[in-house]
DNA sequence: TATTGATGCGGGAACGTTCCCGCACAAGGC
DNA sequence: GCCTTGTGCGGGAACGTTCCCGCATCAATA
């Protein structure tokens, strides 16, 4: 006789014994059958499986991922905007970089838990975590420097300083900045004006370097505004900043905004101050909106290829995981330059 | 002597029992150490504490689980759009919704793990997922009748027919469209026109059948315009086809678009179309996105509150599985009617 | 007929934790 | 000095798998 359950509404869960036992075999051989290893008969596996599907056997996960030593489960973390945590997802950069991580490594047997931006150890202490994503570090961010203390190998969408178990992807900053700068110029722009966060990442840096270099060698006027904060409103202000500021160098012919705004609110904005795009304004927007393909005219945008970083980045990952190796390995990812009407010199005057 | 590992670059995690041995004392002692319980002297657990903290000690996550019986993990699957899987986190409401889900399950102790729409069997049979949280579930969709056969409980942001150990949050999408209505005709109002998704899920037939009650004890024109599928283009397309139609019954003077679209993009449209808003139509957009602000006019909406059908529906999956409890239950979240320029008819002409 | 080898299946340990006990010892009551 | 009560700690089972073995059985060979 097995013993009845105590309470009536929780049926205990058929494990592998119990199937075994109906089965007339032994756990180590419904184990086999199942998983389709081990020498058995055929009839013997055929019964063991009949057995397993009649009583609705499920395995149990977390005895499985004791056994194997580990739980294929990957955190993600969003360092930046740590003030207003779980806002990331609402950036279409973010949202496309978190979903493409998730596809991947899903695709790879992984799993993908979302975690908390500027997350104590106690959030994912108790998470069995093999490995952790940390989506745009900020500079400095306790959480890398504890995954990697608490020998979790870190993964990031930034280059990481040479950590021993931080890996990374990245796109090239100057690069992407100086083939944007370089179309526009081509376009006939002479003063190109540029909107950029006032945050201290590397990759902001490496544009702000980048667009003061190719000023520099062309003997060109910078003219540069800053957000204080993202958001499209600050953006927006920004914008406005940088096309009537002072006159004293002439009005930009070009405007290239880093920072993440819809790209009908910059067009809007432009128009607002006596710029028609194309015709007095070249724009182009660093921005993986959907939207700038519907606006009118349509708006140019330098894609940070997020999906492209994610797929490369995790089969990286995935790739370490199986391998155990150690050392911080990183890729570069070439950025996008998708040229839409709001950049292109319209040829007759 | 200790068995030296066999790969150099895999140091062996501490347990339990290394703790013990170091200390001098028993993993009974250690456990009950650091978990604040059982009946130890000061001393003892200081002791113990000590030499966890020196040699870095961090518990097995999946021991743990495998001991209490269950993992504190909550699948979350979002079942619209099955065809492009991944681009939800794209759309405002979802990317909200997701976010809220994963704060307030973290808040009490849960983490949240993104699932692929429409994902098999294989997707999360390997996972030990004491829930999952289906966003969206479109009629007929497999996936919530295999987790109720797999004996997982599931959650959802609408309201699911009665399958026992389904559970739900919804908003009362005939309330919302009323008075969505109802601040249009008081505005002076007319002629509202709508645009609906051609989807069937519950939700836009709510609204359908709303709009039309309305219309028909009003003594008012119908005019619907559907789109085909989701993304800002069909949208934008419906919102012409909406405001440019047949003119028998005069053109409209408000809008209401219940499709997710970008608000700077559909006033764009309306613009394009020789509509000045709001003076010649009154608008109010179905949206979460934040560019409603910040557009000119700014753009009334009517939200579906995602955080908080979230909040409310996260806190009552964690009674749930806290109290074992398998009857089906949903809750009304009331929507809310962000009331901007785009929607109050200037008092001068 | 004995020896080998292959085949088919099961016993039991291990993964790392928590928790139910039981045992030793000290202190208190008569 | 004996029985009771309480305190402090440890032994060992259990959670549900997988996997390393070993033990039968049987065919093939010497």
């Amino acid at each position: 006789m097995t013993e009845a359950p105590r309470r009536p509404g929780k049926p205990p869960r058929v494990r592998l014994v119990d199937v075994a036992r109906e089965a007339g075999l032994s756990k180590t051989t419904v184990s086999a059958a199942l998983n389709g290893t081990g020498r058995l008969s055929p009839a013997v596996r055929e019964k063991a499986r009949e057995a397993a599907r009649r009583m609705g056997y499920r395995p149990n996960a977390t005895a499985r991922q004791l056994r194997a030593g580990r739980a294929r489960l990957i955190g993600y973390v969003v360092g930046e905007r740590a003030h207003a945590p779980w806002t990331f997802l609402e950036s279409p950069y973010f949202a496309q970089l978190t979903g493409a991580t998730a596809a991947t490594a899903l695709r790879r047997g992984y799993a993908v838990v979302l975690l908390p931006a500027g997350s104590l150890q106690q959030e994912w202490a108790d998470l069995p975590l093999d490995a952790v994503v940390v989506a745009d570090p900020v500079a400095g961010d306790r959480i890398v420097d504890d995954l990697l203390a608490a020998g979790i190998p870190v993964f990031s969408d930034r280059s990481v300083e040479g950590r021993a178990g931080a890996h990374w992807v990245d796109v090239d900053a100057s690069a992407a900045i100086r083939g944007a700068l370089d179309h526009l110029r081509q376009e006939g722009a002479r003063r190109p004006a540029m909107v950029l966060p006032g945050s201290a990442t590397g990759f902001h840096a490496g544009v702000l370097a980048a667009y003061r270099d190719w000023c520099a060698a062309r003997a060109l006027p910078e003219r540069i505004a800053h957000t204080a904060t993202p958001g499209n409103g600050p953006v927006i202000a920004a914008v406005e900043r940088a096309l009537t500021g002072c006159e004293k160098s002439g009005r930009p012919d070009a405007l290239l905004v880093v920072a993440e705004a819809s790209p009908p609110l910059v067009l809007e904005a432009a128009r607002r101050n006596g710029y028609e795009v194309p015709r007095d304004l070249l724009l182009v927007c660093v921005s993986e909106d959907m939207t700038a393909e519907h606006t009118r005219p349509t708006t140019t945008t330098l894609s940070l290829r997020p999906q492209e970083v994610a797929r490369v980045g995790t089969e990286l990952l995935m790739a370490v995981l199986e391998e155990g190796r150690t050392e911080t390995s990183g890729v570069w990812v070439p950025s996008r330059l998708d040229v839409r009407e709001s950049s292109r010199r319209p040829r007759s005057g």
